[in-house]
DNA sequence: TCAAAAGTGTTGTCCTTACACCCATGT
DNA sequence: ACATGGGTGTAAGGACAACACTTTTGA
């Protein structure tokens, strides 16, 4: 029996929520789409394998990573029976190194538009997406898809295009600025709009301590899941 | 490399939430308290295997069965390569048959009075009574625990035991009966008291209905992780 | 009649939402 | 000057928490 690690990857870009896929280079199903994967080897834990997957594939590493579930039908790999632990992965998409990419030829597709994927990769996203919802509902881990310095409309644009809603931007700073986890800066980014938008920090101190708290982030979370 | 299966198995006893361990018959670690377990089968899946090894144990079939985590620490079990999928299983202690056990040398002990288990056995349960903890502030999952006919005082104890704190009773009535979800009987329970405590039943319809909504439970559940 | 547990209502506070106008600047 | 997006305040309603007394009945 084989255990296997596969990567959910969500990113960023400003606009939406996108995912990291790859083509597979090799049989079977080659050609097609599929998410970051390995098997794990034999000394290292499940954590480990895949962040040494991720580190693979996107040149990054201190990562944040969260097991989602282990799938395990005994044909959703057709040529052998192989277990697979699911990880999802988020990444400040700036940093992701191009050129790693290429040489594994991986794209980033906007999460509405995704190619199909092989085996139950279906599954594993969709599942990844659910549970991103819900966690984020409750606790700051979006700010892992951000730079070191971004806006309250960037912040807001993130979590609008994670639930797909439209927020009140005054409530949603308000509620934002009240958990204490971000810190105006001097400096503005200018290239949105012509005003300009002053520049928030993550307080990583706060964020580590209130990371297991809850926050009420979203309005109306009884349209959650 | 083996893939097994454990299962972190509660029930309540109208006091006390309880867990259900076996002492182990086999070597290695034979006569120590293990969860039950057992490995998977070329063509099940792991939510069939973790149904089929919960039945062997308890004797019973339809369960509510959630999967927990996969623990693949590579020397985790010492003598094999192991990664386990931890499922946890909340039952209605009542419907629990005896003999069944007693085949298996099967107790249930008190949370707080765990004895000492093999293996990571006693981070599986850890992570589980923390998921419950997390998804009963919630969600209404632990009527799994109760008899079909139960008393608001025994839904109460309930909570008090899970969240190991007082509730007010006044409090909790109206939030559980603003819900919807129980439904007044016409006959009381009489051993508990003097006066006697109307038994509720679980309407099932709405409780399918309203299960993956949010209910708030709890109150302050900031105290949660 | 007394003890023990069940059952029930009200009030104040805070959180959440809905909502509209002014500001700064690049063109 | 004007169009674009950034930034801010207030009021009303709803949810939650704190709190105490009456009821029933078995012993």
């Amino acid at each position: 029996m084989l255990v296997a690690i596969d990567c959910i990857i969500f990113g960023f870009d400003g606009q939406h929520l996108k995912l990291l896929l790859i083509k597979r280079g090799f049989e079977p199903q080659k050609g097609r789409w599929s998410l970051m994967g390995g098997f794990i080897t034999n000394d290292e834990t499940l954590d480990y394998a895949a962040a040494r997957i991720l580190k693979q594939l996107t040149g990054l590493t201190y990562i944040y990573l969260e097991q989602l579930y282990a799938f395990g039908d005994p044909y959703r790999d057709p040529t052998e029976r192989t277990v697979s632990v699911a990880y999802f992965a988020l990444i400040d998409i700036n940093k992701y190194e191009e050129q790693i990419s290429h040489e594994y030829s991986a794209e980033w597709f906007p999460l509405k538009r995704l190619p199909s994927v092989i085996f139950d990769h279906k599954d594993m996203i969709e599942m990844a997406k659910e549970k991103l919802r819900y966690k984020a509902a409750f606790h700051p881990v979006l700010f892992e898809l951000l730079p070191e310095k971004f806006t309250l409309p960037q912040l807001q644009t993130l979590y609008e295009d994670v639930y797909d809603a439209m927020i009140d931007k005054r409530n949603f700073s308000r509620k934002m600025l009240s958990t204490g986890l971000i810190v105006k800066q001097k400096d503005k980014e200018k290239n949105g709009s012509k005003k300009g938008a002053f520049y928030y920090k993550l307080d990583k101190r706060k964020y580590r301590a209130k990371f297991d708290a809850f926050l009420n982030l979203i309005p109306n979370p009884q349209s959650l899941k």
